[in-house]
DNA sequence: AGCACGCCGACT
DNA sequence: GTCGGCGTGCTC
């Protein structure tokens, strides 16, 4: 009987984006399964896919062999399989790209062709001679290497009369790490060691007393002893030393203080409730805790997921990469210990793929981890926790172009497991599903201990400007700085921009200094004297004239965190200022460094952009300042109110979460602006209202669908003429709306030009199926290499409900 | 995506 | 002639 393996290869392509079949050779019956990863020749080369299917027999012409099996279980479920596959269809990508975003980068193929020196001697002739002297002299050198210098013909020639041989290889870049470790032989008899080997009796008394097996490491610790005289054991035939693979547990040194089960108050204890019922029960359920800051929202998380293991169930837990701090993590290992894998992006490759395998060994039951944690290959998930649900970072923003909560969905919903979306400030989308019975709904509106909310008041800084203050700090937040400092307390202040200056324009002819490669005005920072760009990366020292006028009257203009903190020096003689932004946390281990150090009282303010405004809780923060509120608010993007609200929100959180009661100082040129007075005044559920209000009327998620087509070329003119060209095809359609084609904000990235089509769309499924069949067309259109096109769907996949009935229900709400 | 094949213009 | 450029088509 012969098996026929369907594999998806790795081949990032239209044409190959199916299963091709091969032979199972009868040495490999039995290893091949669903989700393996395996070997085989594509064409000319080798390459790397994952079995999708096994059948008995091929349509198929011709049959190869799988050449191999790559890992002893596989490394996709399959569960995972089936998400690949529908992951496809919605984010429209390739299958296999679907599969590659959920496993480790470890286990990505990685292929390289090597060339040696062949069976037959290489004649004599000119090119060919410089091949021959450097593969005597090295023995092997790079494809490439061979034909720059031969030329293609020529080594075309010598591979196929075999007078070099082409070595293919096809790795995965899995490296484990392996340790020494010592065992003691049974019965030994110690006598046999001389007298004066002091050191190996020693060993041996060691070993004999405690343990009979310990990595080496630890036993030359221990005992002082070196490597020789454990040698010298092994040759005596005492003990055994044997080679093991170990895991890379990055927190091997780390101890955890066991923590326990607080208890709950009334109002946790109904959230607990609502969210283990569906546990419990054993069917799928979406539920928005919507919990106010330092409301205790972990706590019932962690009571959560212990009523999914105690239903031998696993659970998984996202968090934004920025609030993965060790905090966090703690609370977690001092809960349940080793049965958390911890997922970072802070970890190495190896370290992060010996995670992952403690998760698809089944050696935990709990994975925390950043957005892509979503796939941890768990095969009896009963809870998925999104912790900050509203973060734009569970949305990943290369292909495929996945939003962690749609992926949770689709794999509650297979499991028949629980969602929790938690949030002090949830996004309207979630906000609009809880409010239409899509999901259960839990509130959370008292902090832990029954703790005060903190007093927001708004500065307008119009005024401040007319009352003669020039600087950045108001009068109200200068002395509330003074006195909380003075009260041996802490401030923490957010500015949501980095950099030392926002723009460099000269006074004479109002040349602003942009970025030659992308359509976005540099940054200026003091520290190097450099204009940077935040797009590409792009330095370049400060201009000390016009470039454009030569005039030498060139000024920066704007606030970024490292003029705050140059502005807090002169200000505040004698401050102590930490300034975290990506330019001060880009080093690994300096972001908990620089908390670590804040927490211990080793500085008074602690000033950031975004990444201080989640998550920290410091008992000594009792003043949070905004330097400029509205830095967000008028982005061009449907969603920048909203961003604007929830920063706010969760940056006031960070006041006063302990004893002494917290103040929120909000500087803005926009004081009247119902996002930033709604959260003055906690008015969260007007401001939901209201926003969707407008979503509605202008028709935005959640009340529609939407795709953005981004077409970019070097050329602008190309750019442009596919644009229209694809605007035209999608135009003229029932159930969807084009717009565009239209410049976007940033209408040059990296020296190619941007152009953007949008769809909205209704959430009905015939029309995301003629959407699906037009792109297809599109795909097909011929491409010049420099064009490249991209989708990017902002909708509700996976949801279930009538629109009609949603948009109703939220009339109602409102009036 | 690679890679081969094949067609074509440009040079020793 | 043959070297190398690029368009086309295929990969179980």
């Amino acid at each position: 009987m012969i098996q026929v393996a369907k594999v998806v290869v790795d081949v990032p392509s239209k044409g190959t984006d199916r299963p091709f079949d091969y032979l199972v050779p009868e040495e490999l019956i039995g290893e091949v399964q669903l989700g393996s990863r395996v070997e085989v020749p594509f064409g000319p080369r080798k390459i790397l896919g994952y079995v999708v299917g096994i059948s008995l027999s091929s349509s198929a012409q011709k049959l190869k062999n799988i050449l191999d099996v790559k890992d002893i279980l596989p490394p996709l479920t399959q569960e995972l399989l089936q998400l690949g596959q529908a992951m496809a269809e919605e984010y429209f990508c390739h299958t296999i790209t679907a599969f590659q975003s959920m496993i480790p980068a470890v286990l990505k193929g990685k292929y390289q062709k090597k060339i040696h020196l062949g069976s037959k001697a290489i004649p004599f002739d000119g090119a060919a001679e410089g091949l021959q002297q450097l593969l005597e002299k090295k023995s092997s050198c790079s494809y490439e290497e061979a034909e720059q210098l031969v030329g293609r013909a020529v080594l075309r020639k010598l591979i196929q009369n075999q007078s070099v041989l082409v070595e293919e290889h096809v790795g995965d870049r899995v490296t484990k790490e392996r340790i020494s470790w010592v065992r003691l032989i049974d019965q030994v008899d110690i006598r046999m060691i001389p007298a004066r080997a002091k050191k190996q009796h020693e060993v041996m008394q060691y070993l004999l007393n405690d343990l009979k097996e310990i990595p080496l490491p630890t036993l030359l610790a221990a005992t002082g002893a070196n490597r020789q005289t454990v040698k010298a054991l092994e040759e005596r035939g005492m003990v055994r030393i044997e080679e093991r693979e170990q895991y890379r547990d990055p927190y091997r040194n780390a101890s955890f203080v066991p923590s326990v089960p607080l208890a709950l108050t009334e109002e946790q204890q109904k959230a607990y409730e609502t969210i283990t019922k569906p546990i419990k029960e054993e069917h799928y359920e979406t539920i928005l805790l919507h919990g106010v800051t330092g409301s205790g929202k972990t706590e019932i998380y962690l009571q959560s997921i212990e009523e999914v293991l105690n239903k031998e169930k696993e659970a998984i837990v996202l968090v934004p990469e920025i609030s993965l701090t060790p905090q966090m993590v703690d609370r977690f290992k001092g809960r349940f210990g080793d049965k958390v894998a911890v997922l970072h992006s802070r970890l190495s490759a190896g370290e992060r793929y010996d995670e992952w395998r403690k998760i698809r060994r089944g050696e935990v039951q709990v994975a925390i981890g950043a957005r892509s944690a979503i796939f941890a290959p768990f095969t009896n998930l009963g809870l998925i926790i999104i912790d900050e649900e509203h973060e734009s970072s569970y949305k990943q923003e290369e292909s495929p172009r996945y939003h962690a909560r749609e992926i949770a969905r689709w794999r509650a919903q297979f499991h028949q497991a629980a969602v929790v979306l938690g949030s002090a400030t949830p996004s309207l989308e979630s906000y609009f599903h809880a409010r239409t019975n899509v999901y259960s709904w839990v509130t959370l509106q008292e902090r832990v201990q029954g703790r005060p909310f903190p007093t927001i008041k708004t500065v307008d800084m119009r005024e401040e400007l007319k009352s003669g203050n020039r600087t950045m700090f108001s009068k109200d937040l200068t002395t509330s700085i003074q006195e909380t400092i003075s009260r041996g307390e802490q401030v923490v202040l957010f500015l949501n921009r980095r950099g030392y200056a926002t723009f460099v324009l000269c006074r004479s002819c109002g040349e602003v200094a942009n970025c030659e490669h992308c359509d976005i005005a540099l940054t200026y920072h003091h520290t190097n004297r450099t204009v940077r760009c935040h797009y590409c990366g792009y330095t370049e020292n400060v201009p000390t004239s016009c470039p454009n006028c030569q005039s030498e009257h060139i000024r920066h203009f704007g606030t970024g965190t490292q003029k705050v903190e140059e502005e807090l020096g002169k200000h505040f003689p004698g401050i102590r200022v930490i300034r975290m932004d990506m330019d001060t946390t880009s080093k690994k281990g300096s972001h908990e460094r620089l908390l670590r150090s804040f927490g211990e009282g080793e500085a008074d303010i602690l000033l950031g952009t975004q990444m201080i405004a989640k998550g920290l809780d410091f008992p000594k923060v009792t003043l949070v300042g905004v330097i400029a509120a509205d830095s967000m608010l008028h982005l061009p993007d449907f969603r920048s109110v909203e961003r604007t609200y929830q920063l706010l929100t969760q940056v006031s959180g960070r006041a006063g979460r302990h004893e002494q009661p917290g103040k929120v100082i909000i500087q803005t040129y926009q004081e009247d602006h119902y996002s930033i007075q709604m959260v003055a005044n906690h008015e969260s559920e007007t401001f939901y209202r209201k926003e969707l209000l407008l979503r509605k009327q202008h028709h935005y998620p959640p009340f529609c669908g939407l795709f953005t087509i981004t077409i970019s070329h070097t050329d602008r003119v190309l750019a442009m003429k596919r644009a229209v060209e694809i605007a035209n095809l999608l135009k003229g359609n029932n159930g969807y709306e084009v717009l565009g084609p239209v410049a976007p904000s940033v209408s040059k990235i990296k020296d190619r030009y941007r152009i953007q089509v949008m769809v909205k769309y209704t959430h009905d499924f015939e029309v995301i199926r003629e959407i699906q069949s037009k792109w297809r067309t599109i795909e097909e259109w011929p491409k010049d290499k420099e064009l490249r096109i991209q989708i990017d769907r902002d909708g509700e996949i996976g949801v279930s409900a009538n629109v009609h009935t949603q948009h109703r229900e939220i009339s109602r709400s409102h009036s």
